[in-house]
DNA sequence: CAGATTCGTCTTCTATAGTGGATAAAGAAA
DNA sequence: TTTCTTTATCCACTATAGAAGACGAATCTG
């Protein structure tokens, strides 16, 4: 679970800050652009206030992020590198599909490389992966991919942005393996 | 710019009522979940209030959901398919350096894919990529990547997520040419 | 040193976020 | 039909978000 889920105040507080003080604007400065008085932000800056969606907008638009962005920076505070050799790797003996986690953990953006060998097929349930942001990007080979009822016939350097939450299914239906990248914002 | 710099109020709302709804909840299930108030989600959903960092917190948290990945959620909303002949690329007349923008337009997730010719070196300002998260994967070749003061030798395979904005540098210290993909959250 | 800025916090006040309970509308079961 | 249940919205009230300006401390400027 994510540290989001308890009150995020704190973390916007400090993140915020961060924000402000390494443009080197003063709290007069950040309140002209965003149009948020100077007093509001120093009390969210020392977490004595819970702002508001509206507030939030502006303070983000000021410093040109998405207002999920500056969240996902408020939220992740980990390590940086995941070498080749570290990354964990996880081979299904009976089909050779292979994943590959790419990304440091705990990373807001994931990315998993994925082998799929000649003629395999694999399921994907919705659960698995509903309610997340999700591409897939082939690097060689093709794959058809089903979703729901739609399917997707990708070739080498397509990359697909994922819809709705639906069932879904991996295939390769090419005789050479196909390797492709599933992106993901992760919960 | 996004769309999340005018006021996220709309948005919220749109993406709450599809969580609660597509979970079969009633107003009463998530307010017993979240602990916000029935009246209040009621009025959340139908854009009569801006909630507080810390109800959407809690909000958030009864979906599972980390609040940066409920907003991104909220936020997009666009095409689907990207194929390879569509991707625009941009070349270096003077270097063959070589940017392929391999995500769909508006994604709050972009992939780039980028082609470094043996021993040139690309310098990048702090300006122009700040404040987004950011990762680099090395699909094949090496990649000396300057970091501020940091520097970082990356080898096929590895992955690198960017920490704080600095000044940076991408150089291909090999024979051959480097792959390598740059994946951030865009604004 | 005084005088003028610039900084963040504190004070006062208003607008509104948020709660608990009442109400209305729509079904479901009798 | 009537009655019971479940749904969302409305109402009255309290807590607090948010604005405008005052204040004291720190940093320039001469």
């Amino acid at each position: 679970m994510g540290q989001m889920e308890q009150d995020p105040v704190q973390a916007i507080a400090k993140r915020l800050k961060m924000e402000r003080e390494s443009r080197t604007w003063s709290l007069a400065d950040l309140a002209e652009r965003s149009g948020v008085s100077k007093a509001m932000i120093s009390k969210i800056e020392r977490s004595e206030a819970s702002p508001t969606a509206t507030v939030l907008g502006r303070l983000s638009g000021a410093f040109g992020l998405p207002l999920s962005v500056l969240l996902a920076l408020a939220e992740r505070e980990q390590e940086r590198v995941a070498s080749h050799r570290e990354q964990p790797v996880w081979t299904d003996p009976e089909t050779g599909y292979t994943r590959r986690a790419v990304s440091p953990p705990n990373s807001v953006l994931e990315l998993i490389e994925v082998f799929l060998p000649a003629h395999v097929r694999v399921p994907y349930p919705a659960s698995a992966f509903a309610f997340q942001h999700q591409q897939i990007w082939v690097l060689s080979g093709r794959l058809d991919f089903q979703e729901g009822t739609v399917l997707h016939h990708l070739s080498e350097g397509d990359c697909l942005l994922l819809g709705s939450p639906a069932d879904c299914t991996f295939f390769n239906p090419g005789t050479e393996p196909t390797r492709y990248v599933v992106a993901l914002t992760r919960r």
